[in-house]
DNA sequence: CGGTCTCTTGACGGAGTTCAAAGCTAGTGG
DNA sequence: CCACTAGCTTTGAACTCCGTCAAGAGACCG
């Protein structure tokens, strides 16, 4: 009640909680964190913000940091052969997002990951997140879940692009987050969808 | 030395290392593994063969066990809207497969796994999965690292998808996985390229 | 306002699907 | 061990969804 309170008045004063305490409350959600966790997170954890368009990782580069989104919206892209951007991954407040592959065996990486919005974020390198895996059991079981979720969510998505069409999958992608088509622009989405942007706007267009 | 020796014994008396064996000795290339823990492995997984074609999961019926190939092939698929089956994963030796979602939220599974060829497999049913990870930090390490890769390869696998004609999807596969694309009908890659069989067959014409 | 991104429109083309039928192959039972 | 059958693969012709290209209309930002 109090803690509610609390939260209600700093969000009416339009005072941010400071971005490690909404990565401490994400966390919660899925583990129990102690008061000695929390100082450790603060000391290792950065928070940056980012304007618009803004790139984190650029391509033939280490991916060396684990973003997580305190507020905005990040994607990670890649140029196609012919030197199109496609999208294959969009992440928004509470999600982290990085090039695994490049980030797990320290390669370069393949993607660009870019700010689409002005954003808050917390960044996590790769040596500090295998102190905090080694240092707290709870972070062990928090990525555990998280990954596999992760996992479950790509095993879905690639079961829609398989059974439907560019045009059902835009309507079943704007029925799962009506508020988020409009958030992004059509160029983008589209290529997250595998479609082309006249495509999609045609499709729209049938749709409106 | 001594182990190599009665490893390569075994091998050439054909007499089969035990299943619960072959997993210890998978998770050992990635966390320590005490004596106790093995025990308790072996306590509560349990070993099974099936036969070729045989179902472990049906869709529309809960996904209560996550499956590890000792030996063998399974594959996940469903069926599409037009009644065609849709394969969206292989798993070989050394592999889990389960349909995460099912798994984690106990509903009930869209897919079906099906043996593809005879096959010696380890069960973990949620329950006791979720008991090893509590009571084995290892496990916890084991499986985040796992679905870490698994989310990584899905990523990869998106960017293909993405990039590439059915055609060079097909030739970077079969670059990736020579053996694999004869060890499966035809019709089962096809499908798990996300092309027909007869454009397939077209392809490996072309490609003679 | 001007210039640069972004979105729309329409004509055309091609990669890949659909459908049907004819070859193969492998598994099964006699 | 052979013969039969069901299931798998190949072939080819017609078709379609969606990409490509180019040009114009909005929209956003300094």
């Amino acid at each position: 009640m109090l803690r509610d309170d609390l939260d209600s008045l700093r969000a009416k004063r339009n005072i941010y909680m400071e971005p490690i305490h909404r990565l401490v409350k994400h966390l919660e959600r899925f583990v129990p964190i102690q008061e000695s966790d929390v100082a450790l997170l603060q000391k290792h954890i950065g928070s940056v913000r980012v304007s618009k368009k803004e790139h984190l990782v650029e391509p033939l580069q280490p991916c060396t940091d684990h973003y997580f989104v305190v507020e905005g919206c990040l994607r990670m892209y890649f140029f196609n052969e012919k030197g199109d951007e496609q999208t294959v991954q969009f992440a928004i407040e509470n999600w982290w997002i990085t090039d695994h592959a490049a980030f797990m065996q320290g390669g370069d990486s393949l993607f660009c990951i870019q700010a689409v919005e002005q954003s808050t974020l917390l960044t996590l390198n790769r040596q500090v997140q295998e102190e905090l895996l080694q240092k707290i059991p709870s972070m062990e079981r928090y990525f555990r879940i998280i990954y596999q979720r992760a996992y479950a969510a790509a095993q879905y998505r690639m079961r829609v692009r398989q059974d439907y069409s560019g045009e059902d999958i835009y309507l079943s992608f704007k029925k799962s987050y009506p508020d988020f088509v409009d958030r992004v622009p059509q160029y983008m989405l589209a290529s997250y969808l595998g479609i082309t942007p006249e495509y999609l706007s045609a499709v729209k267009k049938r749709h409106a």
